[in-house]
DNA sequence: AGTGCGATTGACT
DNA sequence: GTCAATCGCACTA
């Protein structure tokens, strides 16, 4: 990406301002369903990279899967922030995972966003993850957070206000959404709490769950 | 203060 | 398909 593009960030359709909170719906289900086909926005030094959100996870109220379930501690407490705050956390020592709060001010529950289809700054997510492919550049929550250089730093952020890491309106109406098992987890597992876009190259997660 | 465990990934058979 | 790396954190004592 060449200068010109680090300097007009947002002249793109759909990316060029954040989702007004108003328009986050108040429930978890209902918020993670929602964001997809959604733009996620990071703004960085070196340029500006985003993707379309194409699955996410619900972790709901009273959810024995959520990191809330046993109330506030330190890593944790972004998820209690109002609806529309990033919660980052690092998981198997070695991968940060994003997901967004869901519900009003001092109750715990979040969405996690675990694929992006590349949109802006495909060239800096490849630098970020060291990888060519661009299918494979946010396939996985991890992977989207490298991709995107989300870290702890960005724990607590308001993501529906311009800054480095924001969600903007999608384009178009995204296409048929799917909904399955969430993937990795032990507890409360039959729950079908994943949302995927059907038609997605870009979704990660084995094929049997896909129906 | 010690311990067990993941909302994963990448390497490998 | 299988499997181990990796480390912050919540939990126990």
């Amino acid at each position: 990406m060449g200068r010109a593009d680090a300097l007009k960030p947002n002249r793109h359709e759909g990316g060029h301002s954040p989702l007004p909170r108003a328009e986050l719906p108040v429930d978890t289900v209902s918020l993670a369903r929602y964001l997809i086909g959604k733009i996620l926005v990071r703004e960085m030094a070196e340029g500006v990279a985003s993707g379309r959100i194409v699955e996410t996870e619900a972790y709901v109220v009273g959810d024995a899967a959520g990191h809330a379930y046993r109330g506030m501690t330190p890593r944790n407490r972004s998820l209690f922030l109002e609806r529309g705050h990033a919660y980052v956390y690092l998981a198997y020592g070695s991968a940060y995972m994003l997901n967004v709060s869901s519900e009003i001010a001092g109750i715990g529950a979040g969405v996690l966003i675990r694929a992006l289809e590349p949109r802006d700054g495909i060239s800096i997510m490849q630098r970020n993850r060291q990888i060519e492919r661009v299918r494979d550049l946010a396939r996985g929550p991890g992977r989207l957070a490298t991709a995107l250089r989300v870290d702890r730093r960005l724990d607590g952020l308001d993501l529906c206000r311009e800054g480095p890491l924001w969600l903007g309106r999608g384009d178009h109406d995204p296409g048929e959404i799917g909904q399955s098992a969430r993937i990795g987890i032990a507890r409360d597992a039959d729950r079908l709490l994943r949302f995927y876009l059907r038609s997605s190259p870009f979704v990660s997660g084995p094929r049997s769950l896909k129906e």
